[in-house]
DNA sequence: ATTAGTGTATTAATACATTTAATACACTCT
DNA sequence: AGAGTGTATTAAATGTATTAATACACTAAT
């Protein structure tokens, strides 16, 4: 389901969680489907069941699963998590346009890296070499 | 000259890069000009000299400043750091970008924050609460 | 030459976060 | 009852950040 980078030197769990928030944002996870055990996505992955609970517990707090328990961990709606998400996701952007222009970048430049983003049909994620 | 945030979970080291790098791109600190001596900022900061040390030699390392041995450190030339930041800068504005348009952010809104960071006279700083 | 100030390097000790490991418990479904 | 689930706890291992205490080489001023 997710692979990780063994050569990122962030935790684990923050990987987990990077990863399969993504999956739900994007749509590839539907709403109130199973997601792996925390078990069996321990073994997947080759790492220690409470690296994976904590990856879950996070993604819980930040709206992108709902637990049952005995049952399993389902993914929420996007309505638990687009609010908190969005106002992150702004956040990150001002942050990034402030440097851009503290440094020197210029306002066209900016325009036009928006264009592209927004021109290119659905490319999912970058290329990681 | 520059002042730590506690709460702040990142190393020590790693602010005081990003606190001077800041202060060198804005141009507060001109081109040749010296920066405190590894033991005077570490005294001003209550703070260990290897962990200003190891600030220093980041900075050198990514073209903020150059050293003189038994002299000191002192402020790049803009085209030392600019060519190198530039693409970071870059690469953090395409990131942010592709997580807003994948949460969902019209283009209008991202217009709109441009809009306000190009228009914003020259608020140098956010309000770190 | 001596002294003070500078960058640099090394080693040890401590603190903290991450991760693994080994359990144990409560719940759900069959 | 049994298998699968989430959750909690404790201990140990590892890696990084930081402090501490030195030591060395260089530069400037006297």
């Amino acid at each position: 389901m997710i692979v990780l980078d063994l050569r990122d030197k962030r935790p684990i769990y923050e990987q987990v969680v990077e990863k399969l928030s993504q999956l739900i944002v994007c749509g590839v996870l539907e709403a109130d489907s199973k997601l792996p055990s925390v078990r069996s996505l321990a073994i997947d992955l080759s790492v220690n069941p409470n690296t994976i609970q904590r990856a879950y517990a996070q993604l819980e707090q930040d709206g992108y699963l709902y637990t049952i328990t005995g049952r399993g961990n389902f993914v929420a709606e996007s309505s638990s998590w687009k609010k908190g998400r969005m106002t992150l996701v702004e956040n990150d952007l001002r942050q990034a346009l402030k440097e851009a222009r503290q440094t020197g970048m210029s306002r066209e430049s900016v325009e036009s890296i928006v264009s592209e983003i927004w021109t290119d049909a659905d490319k999912s994620n970058e290329g990681e070499e």
